[in-house]
DNA sequence: AAACACATGTAATGCGTTACATGATTTA
DNA sequence: TAAATCATGTAACGCATTACATGTGTTT
């Protein structure tokens, strides 16, 4: 159900079209909410059907027909009020870490290779992570303030997994 | 497609019902791999069909009948080929940075509530984790070490959580 | 006798993933 | 003119969640 919040929150930082929002989740928001744009596209449809948001095809532009999404007024307090519920736990489904948990049936040379890819996986992200807080920092606006401060976690979380991977390597050896 | 490996690990430690299971994702393999008691039922009736658990109802418990699955080799191989193969980036989802993202369009005292909950969460679980981390640093096992390993992954995770959320409260005032 | 913990399931619905389909515009 | 990028969708399937159903054994 959150995934509708999370389109709401995105458009009402800017309107957009299903094809910006299915970037956008690939670099901003979508960091700590995942959505492909079939999802997108698909909750589109029913937030329009349920008159959360508009669209205008977008006119005068260069390029493919663009459906553009707006707010309206009833979308807007709808993620007011989601805004100030108290946020669900979030669902932890972490593949490594189970194949950690029954590591003790593998080589160490096995578990070291599942430990090394994950460091380039979290690295890679940490370095990402890190650039676009630099080109955040840019603008002092509240909303990048928030953005900020999203990317923020993002940057603990990386840094938290490079320690422990550390540390997991030098126990297995 | 994993629950069914996060079972065959949790079934490699030992033999286990579905209740039993169920019981046990909710305090050790179920810390990054959480299932329902539905879902878990639903995959070892898959398993069976596919021949890699086997069940005997046991007999001589006192309590209710129990249908106890153990691994049979085809699943101990189908288990040690998955845990060699690099494991897949998590799907994050995490409703707490959403609403953070949009938290702009809040007051402080909403947001100090948001942040306020999610610090009692964390607290909550870091604490879980430690205490599970001291009884397990009673048992010298192999296995044991890799469950503790997998701790240590959590309680990084809870500690950067708090210091996340010191910070964005700092920021919010 | 009632309440609680143990134990196993079914059904309905919804969310997420994978595969496929279509077409316009820009760039090499 | 072919390939890449932009842009919007449909369909099928599978996994996850929620609600419901059923019954045993133990404790108060």
């Amino acid at each position: 159900m959150s995934l509708r919040y999370a389109i709401l929150t995105s458009l009402a930082n800017q309107p957009a079209s299903g094809w910006d929002l299915a970037r956008h989740f690939g670099r901003s928001i979508g960091f700590f909410w995942q959505a492909s744009h079939q999802q997108i596209y698909r909750e589109l449809r029913r937030l329009d059907d349920d008159g959360l948001v508009r669209t205008e095809e977008a006119t005068g532009q260069r390029g493919p027909r663009r459906k553009v999404y707006h707010l309206t007024p009833e979308g807007r307090e709808a993620l007011l009020n989601w805004l100030q519920t108290p946020a669900a736990e979030s669902v932890v489904r972490d593949e490594l870490l189970v194949k950690v948990f029954g590591g003790w049936q593998l080589e160490p040379p096995q578990l070291r290779a599942l430990l090394d890819q994950a460091r380039t996986d979290h690295t890679d992200r940490l370095a990402q992570y890190r650039e676009l807080d630099r080109e955040l920092a840019q603008s002092t606006s509240r909303k990048a303030r928030f953005a900020r401060l999203t990317l923020q976690r993002g940057i603990f979380e990386e840094e938290a997994w490079l320690k422990w991977l550390d540390q997991a390597k030098a126990e297995i050896g």
